[in-house]
RNA sequence: GCGCCUGUAGCUCAGUUGGAUAGAGCAUCAGCCUUCUAAGCUGAGGGUCGCACGUUCGAUUCGUGCCAGGCGCGCCA
């Protein structure tokens, strides 16, 4: 992989010019980018530019010094036979390039790792849990919960697949306010649908739903007349609601490919106990006090814009209080690290939380949350409104059967979280060079389609020996295979699925560029050999990718 | 009023954390299939990187101040 030869590189480099200048540069590290340009090389330093004033020189001047003690320690070195050459380029720049031997081993290390190609164990097992979608069990999920779906989930991949041991974790707000609402709502349904006229609350949950509810509910219980009714205790209809909601939203992400390692519940972690015993914690730190009979958290301390209350004059507790408890009982369980996905009607939420964090004695930086900006839903090219209350929303359940789960899948992860989402159904569905989804895939489909055809000529693959791709569009390929796990430390890096999106798309560009330009079944027999070593090592690389986001890599289309 | 996000081609967006001539898709126009899938490839046009200062060898990127859009600012959840 090229971030290992980057890395060992670096290392030489650093080595070589703290030797030739042990004094002046100690406190400039060497660093290697990848120039957008191919003719300024595969790895490039901008360190005589940076240290151009030290040494009082113009920064060519420095450049080419530096060029020489480079020179000399890549000659020494068993990297000899990997760079090619090493150039000074105006403003400053010391420019590397890979020979083609350099290249090939990364196809050689495709063949020997495949499905587990671009692993690291950058993570060394550490415990990160990310936690998302969390959706209050009061209706099916809305697409932004889905697009926070394929995102925790991609991330989720990523970060086991570099080293961490992430675990996907779903919260069941099962208790409060909401829940009895939900209750509420399919006992008056019920009653409408025993004949009785009822005046329907207005915050009650309207969708139709609710109504299909109302007549499970009934059948469940053998109830078919109003005493039967009302003699059900209001929690009955809440518990049973939120559970047979929470199975519906089990089966919509089981359907979305979204699987969960742990479902847990406000209702069994933030007991009263729990509750009482975390505020006695935070009071003994002088964390909490008392105004206008109710509870303060003094959040203030930690950044936060105003001190939050934690239990309400009434004595009940406020949203915040519950999960005071359940972030102490995320640490408890051993996560090293926390990932909280919250849409952007959260975002308000995060110093508050922050503060709990820090409170409780964890650091800052222990708790990550990323706000995912909502999608907008595009039908006939109007925008689509959402409101859960009035029940008019498109679900997620609506665009996977409309869109189909890949395309659904793609589009939510086809921007940075940060950035809002246009989602157009029409566009998403059209299997029509305007739709990006099925370009990746296309990419992978054309390899087994180039597979049957060597396998009728008789052709076989050359995984241990190459040297006759020299072709421009061969060496390109090679090298965007190469920097696949260099993506993978972006994508940690910025805590965003988002890059690697990115860079399977360039990386179907460079195998689409190849494929046009030079055919892998011909005379050559030999030649035919390495470039289906090629594409096969390609779509090893496409495959891993298309994993990672969750999306299928087809054999065919 | 305060906080967060966003502002780059007609549209939707990249831009690897301060680098080299600002890129891609769609749309428009012009080309490429008797040969491995044309859901592909090649080319053309299209830009005051919201505006103004500042920081320095260098700013789309960092800082400050404006302008515009979105979201959030409860003893709601």
């Amino acid at each position: 992989m090229l971030v290992h030869l980057k890395t060992q590189l670096q290392t030489l480099l650093q080595n070589a010019l703290s030797v030739a200048y042990p004094d002046q540069l100690n406190s400039l590290p060497i660093e290697l980018d990848i120039p957008t340009e191919k003719v300024f090389g595969e790895y490039s330093s901008n360190i005589a530019l940076k240290s151009a004033k030290i040494f009082k020189k113009a920064p060519t001047v420095v450049a080419n010094e530096f060029l020489a003690i480079f020179t000399m320690a890549i000659e020494k070195s068993p990297l000899k036979d990997k760079i090619a050459k090493i150039e000074v380029k105006n403003p400053g720049f010391i420019n590397f390039f890979l020979t083609p031997t350099a290249l090939y081993d990364v196809v050689y290390q495709i063949f020997k790792d495949e499905a587990n190609y671009g692993r690291l164990n950058f993570g060394q097992n550490k415990k990160i849990q990310i936690e998302f979608v969390s959706a209050n069990p009061t209706g099916p999920l809305s697409i932004a919960h889905a697009r926070q779906a394929a995102v925790g989930d991609a991330l989720a991949n990523i970060f086991n697949f570099i080293g961490f041991k992430a675990d996907r974790e779903f919260y069941v707000n099962d208790e409060g306010n909401q829940i009895n609402i939900l209750g509420r709502s399919v006992a008056q349904r019920a009653q409408e649908l025993l004949g009785e006229k009822v005046d329907f609350l207005e915050d009650n949950y309207q969708g139709d739903y609710i109504k299909d509810m109302a007549k499970e509910f009934m059948a469940q219980h053998k109830i078919n007349n109003l005493d039967g009714l009302n003699a059900t205790k209001p929690e009955t209809f809440s518990q049973w609601a939120a559970d047979y909601l929470l199975n519906v939203i089990k089966k919509e992400l089981d359907d979305f490919g979204v699987h969960f390692d742990t479902w847990s519940h406000q209702s069994k972690i933030a007991t009263a106990e729990k509750i009482v015993a975390v505020l006695d914690v935070l009071k003994g730190k002088g964390f909490i006090y008392e105004k206008e009979g109710a509870w303060w958290f003094k959040s203030t301390d930690f950044g936060d814009d105003k001190d939050r209350v934690v239990k309400k004059s009434d004595g009940s507790y406020t949203y915040l209080t519950p999960d005071i408890v359940y972030h102490k009982d995320k640490f408890d369980r051993g996560y090293e690290r926390l990932i909280n996905i919250w849409g952007p009607d959260h975002h308000g939420y995060i110093p508050r939380i922050t503060a709990v964090v820090e409170a409780l004695g964890y650091k800052k930086d222990n708790l990550n949350v990323l706000i995912v900006q909502l999608a907008t839903l595009f039908r006939d090219g109007k925008p689509v409104s959402m409101s859960t209350r009035r029940g008019q929303y498109v679900s997620l359940r609506e665009v996977m059967t409309e869109v189909g789960v890949d395309a659904a899948r793609y589009f939510f992860l086809m921007r940075h979280i940060s950035a809002h989402l246009e989602f157009d159904l029409e566009l998403a569905k059209k299997a029509t060079p305007e739709n990006p989804v099925f370009y990746i895939q296309y990419a992978h489909a054309r390899v087994y389609s180039i597979n049957k055809k060597a396998q009728e000529a008789g052709i076989q693959v050359q995984r241990n020996k190459l040297s006759l791709l020299k072709e421009e569009a061969e060496l390109d390929l090679i090298k965007k295979m190469g920097w696949f796990a260099d993506v993978l430390l972006f994508c940690y890096d910025q805590l965003d699925p988002y890059p690697l999106v990115n860079y399977l798309h360039e990386l179907a560009t460079a195998f689409h560029k190849f494929y046009d330009q030079h055919r892998v079944v011909e005379e050559n027999k030999e030649l035919s050999g390495e470039r289906l070593a090629l594409v096969n090592s390609c779509r090893i690389v496409l495959a891993n990718g298309l994993m990672l986001l969750g999306l299928t890599a087809p054999e065919s289309m």
